[in-house]
DNA sequence: TTTTTACGGATTGTGTACAAGTTTTTTGAG
DNA sequence: CTCAAAAAACTTGTACACAATCCGTAAAAA
């Protein structure tokens, strides 16, 4: 019953995608593969893979023979992301009113009525895993294979820019309370309604981890760009 | 002058891409790490590299411990991918049409020229690099840093499935008058009929290359589905 | 003084060997 | 003959060593 062991680089990859969401470097900072290798306990080769990994999501910029350097998204970034995920989940959503199956509906309402129930019992955890499962359900509804993929990995790649909103006050009862409309206009295929809920459903979380960093990242914003400035005018 | 030398990670994902998409393997063949390495000409680390490039494009999927598997994307599978980076061009023109600046519309201006020159001279070569810079041009006058990356990366994923199209008779002429309307309706900041144009601009790109490839496919497209099945079902 | 070039140190890129895990074959009992 | 368990063969995951490349510094030339 236990996981099948995990290869280390996968796991690198998850720490180093945290901490660099969590802001533990600056941004523009060299990513030592040797250092990080020693710190982490293992070789080379399984971090350089994950350092690839970053580099593929958009975490990090990876320069031949240079080495890779960390992207620390400021709170502009951040709220562009949120914005593009949300226009994503609002389209597979809009979809899913006209398309979804009734057993796929069946599935959504079993989704929602488990995220009630990690309410109820104010257990964060839960909803967070079953408010993934509910996202995850209307995108695969959308009928679209590959935008459901494509969906859920940038669902995946946000997460750790996520975690913070889980200790927004009321939060959960609002999620929980937008659900349950979603679900409702889903079951009318009332696509523009959808479209509408989603969109704001995900968006909301952009101006909550913005209220939650903002003066950190604005301070940090403004050399952001001149570093951004100064690599560019290097790099061309 | 001459271009830094390539990783030769870089280069075999590039081949490797190249070989899927162009139908060189069957949909759920195992990449063999060391035969591909042999056949190549390096050792397995940079072959692995590639390899896990692939799978975060989405061409392959890799399994811990048993290697990785090509997806072969069936002639659905095209269409939706080619349906999804409509939307999300069509997006980027959307917002490009109020949010361009002077400057920006003037270097898309210099690229659709371009564009014609390389037409008269039935350069297809030619036609294709500064077709691509048009694009890169309007996603970046979107204002949405971050969108701006997503869809360029989402090009670029592409390609590889776009070679086909550039030999489908008077495309090229078809495609330079669409780039004409089109930046007719950004200089008009007209949101609505840009969005519309590009959408189907963009979309028509997966009509052809199933005239291209469907006869293929469409053969192939029933074994993928029993593949696909038994494959979910020795997984979960 | 300013620019160019050569060198030294450090870091990434790749090859190779071994460890860990998986698949297939073999072997034995029922 | 069938099935299960064990072992052999094979493949991926990781460690480590060396090669290729880059950066900074300092000396030499303009």
């Amino acid at each position: 019953m236990s996981e099948p062991r995990q290869p280390a680089a996968k796991l690198i990859y998850e720490r180093l995608e945290t901490m660099i969401a969590e802001g533990h470097f600056k941004d523009g900072e060299r990513l030592d593969e040797t250092m990080l290798a020693q710190e982490f306990g293992v070789s080379r080769t399984p971090l350089r893979e994950a350092l690839r990994q970053l580099t593929a999501n958009g975490l990090t910029e990876t320069f031949p023979n240079r080495g890779t350097f960390v992207r620390r998204p400021d709170f502009v970034r951040i709220v562009e992301m949120f914005e593009v995920m949300a226009e994503m989940e609002a389209w597979c959503a809009r979809l899913a009113a006209t398309r979804a199956t009734a057993a796929q509906l069946l599935l959504l309402r079993h989704a929602a009525s488990r995220c009630e129930a990690a309410l109820q019992e104010n257990d964060s955890r839960a909803y967070y895993a079953h408010n993934e499962t509910f996202h995850r359900l209307i995108y695969e509804a959308s009928g679209n294979g590959f935008l459901a993929e494509e969906t859920s990995a940038m669902q995946g790649r946000l997460k750790a820019f996520r975690q913070a909103q889980l200790f927004v006050p009321d939060r959960l009862a609002r999620s929980m309370q937008e659900h349950r409309m979603i679900l409702k206009a889903l079951e009318a295929q009332d696509a523009p309604a959808v479209e509408r809920l989603v969109r704001d459903h995900v968006r909301i979380q952009s101006t909550t981890y913005q209220e939650f960093r903002a003066p950190d990242d604005l301070a940090e914003g403004a050399a952001w760009f001149d570093k951004a400035a100064s690599r560019k005018a290097s790099t061309v």
